[in-house]
DNA sequence: TTGAAAGCGCTAACAC
DNA sequence: GTGTTAGCGCTTTCAA
């Protein structure tokens, strides 16, 4: 298990092992000859870098943390799944935190990444708090958001623009002949607040009245929207389309109305917002606003690496368009 | 941004940085008020330790490498939620690798987090050709796999018992009056050969005939479910049940049936196989045998600890238990 | 072109 | 109880 170093290679090609790391780094320093024995003799003897080693003299880790609320989530898993092969095609690698259900966890697996000398932090925030929460750590590495959570605050982050994805779903709405939609969810977090405001800003251009339904204690979920819908739906139904404000709340709203035997979308037309996988899904093809994820991952890592390898100050805040998604839940009236 | 070190800490403790190391690591041999004293000096100072050159001399770094196929999979990343929950309850940290597509990256990856000096590995293999792809590289590091697709190895592997799992189902269907049971879906790897006869052992001891309907060439997804299905169907359905080897190929072959106007499970009822989240959607809300996720990610964690720490040989073949669960797609006859 | 040696931050064995 | 020091495996000046 004792696994071969530097010296030992160097004992055995006969040379100090100030040489082989040169051959091995492709020093310019070294003669040809001397490289390409070496190189295979590495080879032979199965030597490989110790990048503990190496970070400890480098000061460099090649470490980027990544903290997600829950990696069992498929908006995040679909982000880390793109973030690990970009943050790799660049020679990095990716330690994975849980931020778990409560901020005092979030707070600790930043300092475990700290003290593990990562290069960079890349953080979707629980929530709006978690700025102010973690920002002792996230002044003293590299971090990117990936969230429009944090709207006002210097920092660096990539999201969505969420305003934008609710005007264009209601605009599409609207060009299929709605005129009363209600807006259906959370309105508690910096990115659901915006989206409620593209929501808005629709219905002002188009002159239709605002129509907003939701709970104190919305959360994003099937059960929750499913809840919520139950009670949305003991009353009269005077509008022709809903805006859910998350797909998983459209998807409880979709199981209500089942239930109560109204018909999407011939009573009632119905679009959420992520894209999560589930959307696609044969009997759900829910219309929906997608956000990019593959392109946020990219555009985070980037932004991280150029912050770690130009030593970039300041911040950008990076926004990118969602699409509309056409299913099978909107009709024309 | 230099973080403070041991030293800085001693110099304005006025003690040597052998005495704080003392302190933080709580070693007997050292005054209670001293250590105290330092104590609160580090905190107010920021210190925190550095794993890197801890994990130098210390030779372990207390890294778990994890490395699945595609943590964009809602199997891996509820498995990689889990582990990761598990291994910093027990002070280590993930290191996330996606194997990706080709068998040549697994391999890649693996080298990788050899370099990086992780403690042990943890891997959702590709393929059963993976083990002896990665065979020289998992010799010099504990490792556990997590699939039963290298039964025949001598190798540590947590796995559900995928036999029983197509036994259990195969049986309810039967109490619930079925006598013509379709096996539908691929059979092709040791974990789908275990499912193909847990199946062929229920019909036998049932008295039931087998049926297997799969394509050469079948993957597990809704669009390769969906494709088989309908080529399937166009054949008559001579036959009250069908138990797909996968949830996937299930959802695919519920939307052929849905095109068909073939109901489910009016028609004909249907069973999946890893309770899969989308399963448990409205609308589709199937019946299927449950991977106990959770518990495989836990006990992997811990044969890999119990390797790592107490440096334990040989291999252990942990098998656990897959549960029904009833949904909606089976009905009694 | 190559070797010698310092030093990254830490732990632990050995002195006192 | 506390200080001194070697050394983990590597990169990189500085000499030769």
């Amino acid at each position: 298990m004792k696994s071969v170093t530097l010296k030992d290679v160097a004992k055995a090609a006969g040379v100090s092992y100030a040489t082989v790391s040169r051959a091995l780094s492709g020093s310019p320093q070294i003669g040809s000859d001397t490289r390409e024995r070496i190189i295979k003799l590495c080879d032979e003897m199965g030597y490989t870098t110790n990048y503990v080693a190496r970070s400890m003299v480098m000061k460099k880790t090649d470490l980027i943390g990544l903290v997600v609320p829950s990696i069992d989530n498929q908006f995040m898993s679909e982000l880390a799944y793109y973030a690990e092969m970009s943050a790799r095609a660049h020679g990095y690698n990716i330690m994975l935190c849980n931020s778990g259900p409560d901020l005092k966890q979030e707070k600790t697996v930043v300092k475990i990444l700290l003290g593990r000398q990562v290069d960079g932090i890349l953080i979707v925030p629980q929530s709006p708090k978690t700025y102010e929460n973690i920002k002792a750590y996230t002044d003293q590495v590299p971090t990117v958001f990936v969230s429009e959570n944090l709207r006002d605050q210097p920092q660096s982050y990539v999201a969505a623009d969420n305003s934008r994805g609710t005007y264009i779903g209601t605009k599409y709405l609207y060009d299929l002949g709605h005129r009363d939609i209600l807006y259906f969810g959370r309105r508690h977090s910096t990115t659901h607040q915006l989206r409620a405001e593209g929501y808005m800003k629709a219905c002002q251009e188009l002159g239709l009245k605002q129509r907003f339904y939701n709970s104190e204690y919305s959360r994003s979920s099937i059960a929750h929207g499913y809840e919520m819908a139950k009670e949305l739906f003991s009353h009269p139904i005077d509008y022709t389309a809903v805006f859910a404000s998350t797909d998983s709340n459209a998807l409880g709203l979709l199981k209500a109305a089942d239930e109560m035997h109204i018909s999407i979308p011939d009573q009632l037309s119905l679009i959420g917002f992520d894209n999560i996988s589930a959307t696609s899904l044969p009997r759900l093809e829910l219309t929906t606003i997608e956000q990019p994820k593959r392109n946020m991952a990219i555009q985070a890592v980037d932004m991280l690496r150029d912050k770690i390898e130009n030593g970039t100050q300041g911040y950008v805040h990076q926004i990118l368009l969602p699409t509309l998604i056409k299913r099978s839940t909107c009709r024309a009236l």
